[in-house]
RNA sequence: GCCGGUGUGGCGGAAUGGUAGACGCAGCGGAUUCAAAAUCCGCCGAUGGCAACAUCGUGUCGGUUCGAGUCCGACCACCGGUACCA
């Protein structure tokens, strides 16, 4: 008997495999199964979630593959992003060199996993040939009216003079200098996407194989709401002051007119008052994230200004600058209403603004007024409210219905007009950053922004750059920014911005159905191989990536880049959970640092760096990054145990949508497994010629049983209940007394379920059993209805709910008959004190409750 | 702050509104062995009991139901996202 030696066998299927061409992926006449796992970014090492992701998405495929699909299973690289520039910032490299030898290390790791990729279509997206095609897809946009320029705030470090991503914010602080940063406008290239909001909107009614937490974020995330836009005129009868508010309803309880510090009227006021300028510029400290305005402590500026309210012209409310409002929402302006509005009561309290309820009474509405309680109340949409006696629409209504009562009177009035205001705000894609796709366009003093000509691309990044110093290396490198005028040819300047790496990752899906091609897609290619059939990877690209991605799949229709039925690009979504693992963390004057899991020693509840015996805070269990160092290594998992032993293991103990915390133990039991099954393959000439009754046909049974719970669950990435009955289904093999030849059948049948999991195995044992050619591909079983089924069926009896009891009663045996039997049940009987039931629920084939 | 999710033995987890804890890990006991490794068999939520069995038990509190881990409401803790991390 050989042993399981998955360190032999693993390379020779492997080998099989590419010599049969097994996983290349032509157009054929056989239906086409697009199976897509969200393409790694080449960090450096893949790491356990990696292991996770792309297994799972390999055993659909190769699923898929012994139904009978034409499977397309391509990988790629999502190439652009900062930690190159870190990198290279903090070692000297060049970024390209980082990243292509990350994605040479990454690869060679992912070879041996044994993943039924086609390798052909391999890009990375900083690929002079992948991003040449992004910059025509952009130039497309800008023709059909998709892209434009305006301003937009960003973060910025006053020390080091750039731009600074959110994650390069520390506690409102620039991770570098430790400066306070400061929100600053730029001019930024922007894509319409909020012209498709509806439409976004609308479609995602339409996916029905998408889990329903991702179609609600993205749905919370447009935010389609009806409000009022409205004017406040302005005492001193300068420019009325736009509002737009999604609760006129509280208009009563107007406290005062807030604008941004960005807001054209804040600037103007600058300019004249020293004291305003200054309460901007401190008003622009912080980050530029929803979280940091939303949580940061507010700051107001009253302006002197007075507006009127539109319901009463002698009623005056002040005009504030606050910090907490930003020019990319809705107008640049609000109204404050403290009594209903949280946020406004704590500004109103804090600057001694008047709180106003509009409400009389209601059974809702706390005893203590806002005001005094410093809990502010929202009025219910839903519910009815009694409103206070001054406003003209009615005194009693439910709060959506004096919604529509103020909109109605502003627009007969003539102050103000409804509309339906979309959350969701246009794609800024300018990053003021080297290592990304060049924006193909030119600045030209005479002809102003002009596009790039298509022969011109790819618009190459230069290769001679520094990054000793912060900032963009394309803004101060000598030559790169000189260019003819694609207008006049006149000398110009090119645009230095790149692009967000969310475009390149919002198209690479259609890439892959014509990876070499001249053009961004080929219809045909695409035509054939669209939509994806089954996305796959983590929750926390639910709202970002797969919005843009499906606002680029309508750009890319609309500029004639694919057919109009791949606008949705992804028929079915799956989000994996996370592999996470323990931050260990300290700091030093007032920087977090971050330590690798091999330099801690843990002790009991506390850990401490080995080399210092420095404690350390441990953050229990989050996602992994490479910045946190928190990232496990899987290279020693199949180093030690092979690729079906981390292939099964991954999958084996916890459902895949679920976030797991990573740990070693369990790797061993699953080889223990691999090897056991092996062993009984190996064992099977010892198995007797003939059976003693019935053995062949429980054994049979049992298979059946196995192959229907088995496809059911790869149907619905059940795959760790998967693998439990494939537990099940080697423990009954190897305890069977079946005669040689059905146990023969049975290990076949464990190797074809087992072979999306365990391939490199079930190929071996295959072979071993005589089967024809390779497993991988092989036609799945079918389980056999008539063996499904058992004759008999055992009953729990509860009484009163409680399980007291239990019957075993033939599968056909009716309900009256059931009754009888359980109502002459010993256990029942006692329960009964000699009475009759009150009720006796009989559940056929699954329960009976006796109610007392 | 806001949006979304998760919470079940010592651990990972299973369970179309129908026997809570499948399967696996760890642990305990046994067989085999000169001994070990490997392998095989058994036990394994808590409390009480020799046992049969009884009571309790799926984050907390409440509700719907003959019956709730599952549905509804409120809360707590943790995780993801929050538009320049990818």
């Amino acid at each position: 008997m050989s042993r399981y030696a998955p360190n032999e066998i693993e390379p020779k299927w492997q080998a099989a495999w590419d010599e049969a061409g097994t996983f290349r992926a032509e157009m054929s006449d056989k239906p086409k199964y697009y199976v897509l796992e969200m393409f790694p970014y080449p960090s450096g090492r893949i790491h356990i979630g990696h292991v996770r992701n792309y297994t799972m998405g390999d055993v659909i495929a190769r699923y898929k593959m012994a139904r009978g699909f034409n499977v397309l299973h391509p990988m790629g690289w999502d190439a652009f992003g900062m930690p190159a520039e870190n990198a290279a910032m903090a070692s000297g490299g060049h970024p390209k060199d980082w990243t292509y030898q990350n994605i040479a290390d990454m690869k060679a790791q992912m070879k041996p996993l044994g993943w039924s990729l086609d390798w052909t279509r391999e890009f990375a997206t900083c690929d002079p040939e992948y991003y040449g095609q992004q910059q025509a897809l952009f130039l497309d946009m800008l023709e059909a009216g998709l892209v434009y320029r305006k301003n937009a705030v960003v973060n910025w470090d006053p020390v080091d003079m750039t731009v600074l991503a959110n994650e390069q914010v520390v506690d409102g602080k620039g991770w570098r200098s430790n400066a306070e940063v400061e929100r600053r406008e730029l001019t930024q290239w922007f894509f319409r996407i909020s012209d498709y909001s509806e439409e976004l909107l609308e479609a995602i009614d339409s996916l029905d194989d998408w889990p329903a937490k991702v179609k609600l974020m993205q749905a919370n995330w447009i935010g389609k709401s009806r409000g009022l836009r409205m004017g406040f005129e302005r005492v001193d009868g300068g420019e009325a002051i736009e509002v737009f508010t999604t609760r006129p309803d509280t208009l009563m309880g107007a406290s005062f007119v807030g604008i941004s510090p960005d807001h054209p009227l804040a600037k103007a006021l600058a300019e004249e008052r020293p004291e305003v300028a200054a309460f901007n510029a401190e008003a622009r400290k912080g980050g530029t994230t929803e979280e940091a305005l939303e949580t940061g402590e507010k700051l107001g500026f009253d302006t002197g200004l007075k507006v009127r309210h539109p319901l009463d012209p002698s009623w005056e409310l002040p005009v504030w600058i606050a910090n907490f409002i930003l020019m990319d929402y809705g107008t640049g302006a609000i109204f404050g209403c403290p009594a209903h509005d949280q946020r406004d009561l704590d500004f109103c309290r804090k600057y001694d603004l008047p709180v106003t309820s509009t409400f009389v009474s209601m059974t809702e509405v706390p005893s203590v007024s806002p005001a005094l309680s410093g809990v502010a109340f929202v009025p219910p949409k839903t519910e009815t409210v009694r409103w206070t006696e001054s406003f003209n629409w009615g005194e009693i209504a439910t709060g959506e219905e004096a919604i529509a009562a103020a909109i109605e009177l502003a627009e007969r009035d003539g102050w103000g007009r409804g509309v339906t205001q979309y959350r969701l705000r246009d794609w800024g894609l300018s990053r003021q950053r080297y290592w990304g796709c060049p924006i193909p366009v030119v600045h030209c003093e005479a002809c102003g922004v002009v596009p790039e000509r298509k022969e011109n691309l790819p618009i190459r990044l230069p290769e001679d750059v520094s990054f000793d110093v912060p900032g963009n290396p394309l803004d101060r490198h000598p030559t790169w920014r000189d260019c003819a005028c694609p207008a006049c040819g006149a000398p110009a300047k090119r645009e230095t911005d790149t692009m967000d790496t969310f475009v390149d990752s919002s198209w690479y899906f259609a890439r892959f159905t014509a990876p070499r091609a001249e053009t961004p897609t080929e219809m045909e290619a695409a035509s054939y191989w669209m939509n994806v059939d089954q996305y796959i990877g983590g929750i926390e690209h639910a709202i970002l990536h797969l919005l843009y991605s499906r606002f680029f799949a309508r750009a890319m229709e609309k500029t004639g880049h694919l057919p109009a039925s791949a606008i949705e690009p992804f028929n079915a979504l799956f989000t994996q959970g996370m592999v996470t693992h323990a931050i260990y963390k300290t700091e030093e004057a007032g920087r977090a640092i971050y330590h690798f899991p091999e330099e801690v020693e843990l002790q009991g509840d506390r850990a401490v760096l080995k080399a210092t015996g420095q404690e350390v805070e441990v953050i229990p269990s989050a996602k992994m990054s490479k910045s946190k160092r928190n990232v496990v290594d899987p290279d020693d998992i199949v180093a030690r145990y092979g690729a079906d032993t981390a292939r099964w293991f991954v999958l084996s103990d916890s459902p895949p949508e679920r976030d797991v915390e990573w740990t070693a133990a369990g790797a061993d039991a699953t080889q223990k497994h691999l090897a056991r099954v092996w062993r009984i393959v190996s064992e099977l000439p010892e198995a007797p010629e003939a059976a003693p009754q019935g053995a062949d046909e429980a054994l049979a049974k049992a298979v059946h049983r196995t192959i229907h719970d088995v496809t059911m669950g790869l149907e619905s990435f059940g795959f760790n209940a998967a693998i439990a009955k494939l537990y099940g289904l080697t423990g009954a093999i190897q305890k069977s007394g079946a005669s040689r030849a059905a146990k023969t059948e049975a290990a076949r049948t464990l190797a074809q379920l087992m072979s999306p999991f365990t391939p490199h195995l079930a190929e071996e044992i295959w072979a071993e059993l005589g089967g024809e050619g390779l497993i991988t591909g092989a036609p799945w079983p079918v389980a056999d209805e008539a063996l499904l089924t058992d004759d008999s069926v055992t009953l729990p009896i509860q009484v009163n709910g409680k399980r007291r009891a239990e019957i075993t009663v033939p599968k056909e045996m009716g309900k009256d008959e059931i009754e009888a039997l359980v109502l002459q049940h010993e256990a029942v009987q006692s329960h009964l004190n000699g009475g009759a039931p009150k009720k006796l629920i009989v559940v056929p084939g699954r329960i009976v409750n006796v109610v007392v």
